[in-house]
DNA sequence: TAGCCGCACTTACATATGTTTACGCTGCAG
DNA sequence: CTGCAGCGTAAACATATGTAAGTGCGGCTA
């Protein structure tokens, strides 16, 4: 029933063109969906799920809390990703999954992946490519913050953002719903919550981007991607054979 | 004949059995070896390889430059680590990869990896299980530079890589050989060389280490970890049916 | 054996970002 | 309709870390 939208087979073909027998298999391993309120974990730090979590709709993020309280988001997850897919191979959640907003969630068991594998090369390979995406906008996200100022970090978090939801058709012209709070957003960019605000509104200055609410506007895609030092290979947008 | 040595297999024997079937198709996957110099390129960012690069002796670094110059190291790499294995599906280096030592390298041919996941089901989710921790590395990595100081953060990364050379046989009791200047750990820690330095003297004057030379001496595991907040669940180090 | 180069190490000073505290919206709960 | 809680915003001040410049040592190389 999830078929015509389904948004991970939306990202993945973008990536590959997938079969039939592939798609079906993959609406297959679907268990059962859930919704998880908003604030509450999707899993947790420690954990050893049996399954694995597909975003279906809502934003999530991946998070550790560090001895003072402190906490840092890894991650942060739209609709089509699966969450914890690396659980599958991982076994034990080494941070937890928080759901930012309602998330409808969809999961699939491990056994079912592992059949998967057995099965299907190809589409274990666009699983495993979907887990190297991730792990490339880590890479992406340690070299934004490790050498480029708040501002600009800031700036290619929006830049990656904005293009993540438009491809799995989350996104109007150069607007995209984005109900992410300063506090998060500070959390994820290893920044306090103040200077969050400070650097939004230089970007706002600027007339790089409008922020109100929910709503996030794009302005000028190309002086924030400059500010940003952003460039999109990393998210392996080029459809290939793989 | 690097039968009985392989850090690969000695490393992903540490996570799950292999068949000596499988271990006889990851020797055969190796198409040659050769040496590359200190500072020399491995592959370069842009490059779109054929096979990817299996690390047998050495130490490396994957890294990106941003517009000012600045480098940012987001990878670490010693002997066993595929380290673009990700290239086999991802395509398109979005970062390079610097020798930091001479390093003895594999080439495994994409086609034959392509060919392992055809056949080997077991033996490719151990692969994309080793990916897997390249992203649990990289999401600690993230954490401790969003949310540690420049000390702990120093100390996580002197635990991670003691632990990762044991697992390869490459530490003796306390003491591993570690060959990274003061300049390359402050890009991979996303800190400047004179902080480096000084926080190095701390962690020495609180006799956590010795380090002289390319000589890493533990002298105090339990408080180090502590000091960088360290646990190793990331590391995946539990043997487990995968 | 002289000289150079890379690297660890220093010091003085500069600044980006953190901390604390507070204020005023807005929307929901009672 | 009232009051509280969450959120964005603000200003004053604190500090971790960066920058610039330079010293000295040890190991190559000529």
């Amino acid at each position: 029933m999830t078929r015509m939208t389904n948004p991970l087979i939306l990202k993945l073909e973008q990536r590959d063109h997938l079969s039939d027998e592939e798609k079906r298999a993959l609406e297959n391993a679907i268990s059962r969906v859930r919704v998880v309120e908003a604030d509450e974990d999707i899993v947790r730090e420690g954990d050893r799920p049996g399954e694995s979590s597909l975003l279906l709709d809502g934003f999530a993020a991946r998070y550790k809390i560090v001895s003072n309280g402190r906490r840092q988001i890894s991650a942060l997850h739209v609709a089509g990703d699966f969450i914890d897919l690396h659980s599958f191979l991982l076994k034990t959640m080494d941070h937890g999954v928080l759901a930012l907003t309602t998330c409808r969630i969809a999961s699939v068991p491990h056994a079912t992946l592992e059949k998967i594998t057995d099965e299907y090369p190809h589409l274990t390979r666009m699983l495993w490519l979907d887990t190297l995406i991730d792990g490339a906008i880590h890479r992406e996200w340690l070299t934004a913050m490790g050498r480029l100022s708040a501002a600009a970090h800031m700036a290619h978090l929006i830049c990656e953002l904005y293009l993540r939801l438009k491809v799995v058709g989350r996104a109007e012209s150069d607007t995209v719903q984005l109900p992410i709070t300063q506090a998060e957003l500070g959390d994820t960019l290893g920044l306090s919550t103040v200077h969050v605000n400070r650097v939004l509104q230089e970007l706002r200055k600027e007339g790089l981007i409008r922020f109100q609410g929910d709503v996030l506007t794009i302005l000028d895609w190309e002086r924030l991607k400059k500010v940003g030092e952003f460039t999109s290979t990393y998210l392996s947008l080029q459809n290939e054979d793989r």
